[in-house]
DNA sequence: TTCCAGGCTATGT
DNA sequence: ACATAGCATGGA
């Protein structure tokens, strides 16, 4: 038990597995951002949280605690999961580092969205298409919540054209008409290997976003999205042996397994936070 | 100016 | 099955 409920807040009382930064900066999710008073708030779906840090706790202010506290996986102890992955050397000092992140229970939909914008992208233009986007989505108390597939299946070309998506418009559009017509509980359900299927069905979505969808929108935490940083963290702290993308994320899930998905996220955080002054591709030293 | 960013599609072999 | 050019946009 690390939080407790209190009226319409939620105390979260365990500061060494709870960290505001070290959740909303490690690119699991992109709206969130810093308000005049500094705190930290993120938005999801139709609903917006704010965190206010205490000397010995942090505050959740939101719209729907129930909600948050399922969003912030407040139920799981990630202590627990730290020790076991902590048996890996080379994961210690990174979840040291980060040793306050948590992994999102973010919507379905909107992950997918996001990560389809997300491809050979930097996170500062997709916070910002993705702020766009939420132009058309409903009203709420201060804020817009993320556009619904319906509504964002209405909208005229134009619309996608001027999110600023580059070549990504056409497979937002392309996936707002396709997720119109289904039930997302539906697909919730279905195996990792067949939803990994499906995901890749849709137009823009390939192994990389797919496996980042599994995980931050399905909760499938075995997988291990290999991205441009993954890569150079895979060469400069596990391994020099070249290997393809697919064959590094193999790699690293037989070594995290049902973790894969937390781990991943310690080392991208790790890595963008410490950027490799000398890049290397390639897996060939220096 | 060129390179890069949470890669993918299309089009070759 | 594997390799790679081209892709929109904006910041460094």
């Amino acid at each position: 038990m690390i939080y407790k409920l209190d009226k319409n807040k939620i105390l979260v009382l365990d500061k060494t597995q709870f960290n505001p930064e070290h959740i909303l900066e490690c690119g699991q999710v992109f709206r969130y951002g810093k308000d005049e008073n500094n705190n930290y708030f993120v938005i999801s779906k139709n609903h917006k949280a704010t965190i206010v840090e205490y000397p010995d706790y942090y505050e959740i202010n939101s719209d729907d605690p129930n909600y948050f506290v399922n969003y912030f996986d407040l139920n799981t102890d990630y202590n627990k999961i730290k020790q076991h992955l902590k048996q890996n050397k080379t994961m210690s000092p990174m979840i040291d580092f980060g040793y306050g992140i948590r992994i999102l229970k973010a919507d379905p939909e909107e992950i997918i969205y996001a990560f389809i914008i997300s491809q050979n992208n930097n996170i500062k233009r997709i916070q910002k298409i993705i702020d766009k986007m939420c132009s058309v989505g409903e009203k709420c108390n201060g804020y817009n919540a993320f556009p619904t597939s319906k509504i964002l299946c209405n909208e005229p070309e134009e619309f996608f054209a001027n999110l600023g998506a580059g070549y990504r418009d056409k497979f937002l559009k392309q996936t707002a008409e396709t997720l119109s017509k289904i039930n997302i509980d539906d697909i919730k359900n279905l195996s990792t290997d067949k939803l990994y299927d499906y995901l890749l069905s849709l137009k823009g979505i390939g192994p990389k976003v797919a496996s980042c969808i599994l995980l931050f929108g399905f909760g499938r935490t075995n997988k291990f999205p290999v991205d441009t940083w993954i890569e150079q963290v895979y060469y400069n702290h596990f391994s020099k042996e070249k290997r393809t993308r697919p064959e590094i994320q193999k790699y690293l899930e037989d070594e995290f397994k049902d973790y894969s998905g937390l781990a991943q996220q310690y080392l991208f955080y790790y890595e963008r936070s410490n950027p490799t002054k000398n890049k290397r591709t390639d897996g060939i030293s220096l």
